[in-house]
DNA sequence: TTTATATTTCTAAGTTTATCGAAATAAAGG
DNA sequence: CCTTTATTTCGATAAACTTAGAAATATAAA
């Protein structure tokens, strides 16, 4: 019988995050581009409400994927690459 | 602005395909050990129906992460090592 | 040919998710 | 303090997803 340990339930969280065209494209985004705000990131898609990207920025931040670093009324939001590195690769090309 | 080319919706498919429990679970499996047909892998999972197993199995060989070989009434899944190691090394372990 | 086993398809239910707009919160600047 | 900008929370809706049972299909075996 398969167990659901700690580290394939966050295995999950990480593939639902990226299993969403929008979310997919932001990591993509930050692999590049290290350090973007969330409207920096809206302006780089097309048509996100500011509420929608807040939530795919959550879900990202939420499974490990992404970390953030506050300024200001600011956050700057950056990928996470020992994350990456163990789940998706793909993501850091 | 970020495009969706094809690669790029494959990545999405497969990650989808892994962001569910069951379906990461079948992929973890198969790594293990390869060429199980559907009714090997319910046994090894708790309580999930025959109609529900074949819906994910057709996920994961639809997004390219698992190939079959039918014999006779039974059909054989394994990973495809070449897509998991591109997209989901972590399931190789 | 009948029976048994393996898997898929159909249909339907219940749940989760993505999305937005509006209101709320937070911080900065005038 | 008021205004602007950045982001989050809330409430609602529509679409997608997971699941299962029943019926259908396919193959093998008796």
């Amino acid at each position: 019988m398969v167990e659901d340990n700690e580290e394939v339930k966050q295995a999950v969280k990480v593939y639902k995050a990226l299993g969403e065209p929008t979310r997919i494209k932001i990591a993509m985004l930050l692999t590049e581009e290290k350090n973007l705000c969330c409207s920096d990131i809206g302006s780089k898609l097309e048509s996100v409400a500011g509420s929608t990207l807040s939530h795919h920025l959550k879900q990202l931040t939420d499974c490990g994927l992404l970390s953030l670093r506050k300024d200001g009324t600011y956050i700057y939001y950056s990928v996470n690459k020992e994350v990456a590195r163990k789940y998706a690769p793909y993501l850091l090309g």
